[in-house]
DNA sequence: ACGTGCATGTAAAGCGTTACATGATTAC
DNA sequence: GTAATCATGTAACGCTTTACATGCACGT
């Protein structure tokens, strides 16, 4: 499957970076789609540049830093388009481990149980917030094609994931105290 | 972390399971939000009858067919309760590599990315259509404390969930579509 | 001088999928 | 009889996390 591959494909594409680069990408926005550890990065950036995907250039920083900055050749490329043009089957619904424990909520005292449930609903309004102010710094759609296009795109998903998730918190602590 | 354990654990304190059993019940509804395959569920089941948390009859079906039916000990039920009252952190949202294909949708044509768009919208649909289904079933919200009021918490969070997958392409579509 | 962030790597263990393997039961 | 489903297991491989390990740069 090798997701992580053209993951780091796609943000070296945007431009040249180093590892350190890539794992702070997974940080921030992407982060809410993919995520790597740079003890994942590292090992799979040489891989790259093993396979001929990419290459690297070193560049000092300050007296001695070594840093690798990291471009895409032609290879990396093509296998990166055909990797966004192919027409996937869906994914296969995402895991929750919160979700999980609520199907056993027969097993939790209706008061722990509201608890549990206001406790998610606060973290994830706080997430949500985030995201809105995020969504504030866009006046409008961003143009066709470019790269805050894409920006846009997963931040406007994010959000409505987000309420959605909030919705069904909020619509679960109802139920809680109003089913006998 | 040991999801899978709790899942387990949790599944067999809803009524005593073969893996077999617990197998199916990962396609089914509790699919949506934990999955598990019968070669990672044997080798569970066993691991937890040498942590003393789970206990297995030999049955017979037909004429030799062997199941293992699995119950809960005591201190199963115990593990099981302290992890569903645990209060914990909000997951971090899951990975999902469509969007993240379209993180990098700069580099898709329009009409190929409309494809793409619509060829996930008229899968997510279907599913949503499916599990709008099963809500028919409910006529109304089940008793608190019951499974039935799990498995409707977590249905009405599946049905949640998709809406706002589907409401997010169809509204990307259209900013494809608007966007020069 | 000290702390935070920049920068790169490896090792071990755990989690998850795919493939290999086998056999009984049931409904048509 | 034959296909789908029931039923249980193992092996190899790949993906991911946690921990180990090191050193430079920059601001205060």
């Amino acid at each position: 499957m090798r997701t992580l591959k053209y993951a780091i494909l796609g943000l070296i594409n945007r431009h040249p970076s180093t590892g350190y680069d890539i794992t702070k990408e997974f940080k921030a926005e992407l982060g809410n789609f993919w995520r790597a550890r740079h003890s994942q990065i590292y090992p799979e950036l040489k891989r790259l540049v093993d396979e001929g995907l990419i290459e690297y250039e070193t560049v000092i920083a300050g007296e001695s830093l070594e840093k690798k900055v990291y471009s895409l050749k032609d290879k990396g490329r093509e296998e990166l388009l055909e990797w966004l043009n192919k027409d996937e089957k869906m994914v296969p619904t995402a895991k929750d481990k919160f979700r999980l424990r609520m199907y056993f909520s027969s097993n939790i005292e209706r008061e722990d149980l509201i608890e549990l449930l206001e406790s998610q609903l606060r973290q994830r309004k706080e997430k949500l917030a985030t995201l809105k102010e995020k969504m504030d710094g866009y006046s409008e759609v961003p143009q066709f094609g470019s790269q805050e296009f894409g920006d846009y795109l997963v931040l406007e998903s994010a959000i409505l994931r987000e309420e959605a998730y909030v919705e069904w918190l909020e619509r679960s602590i109802k139920r809680c105290n109003q089913s006998s």
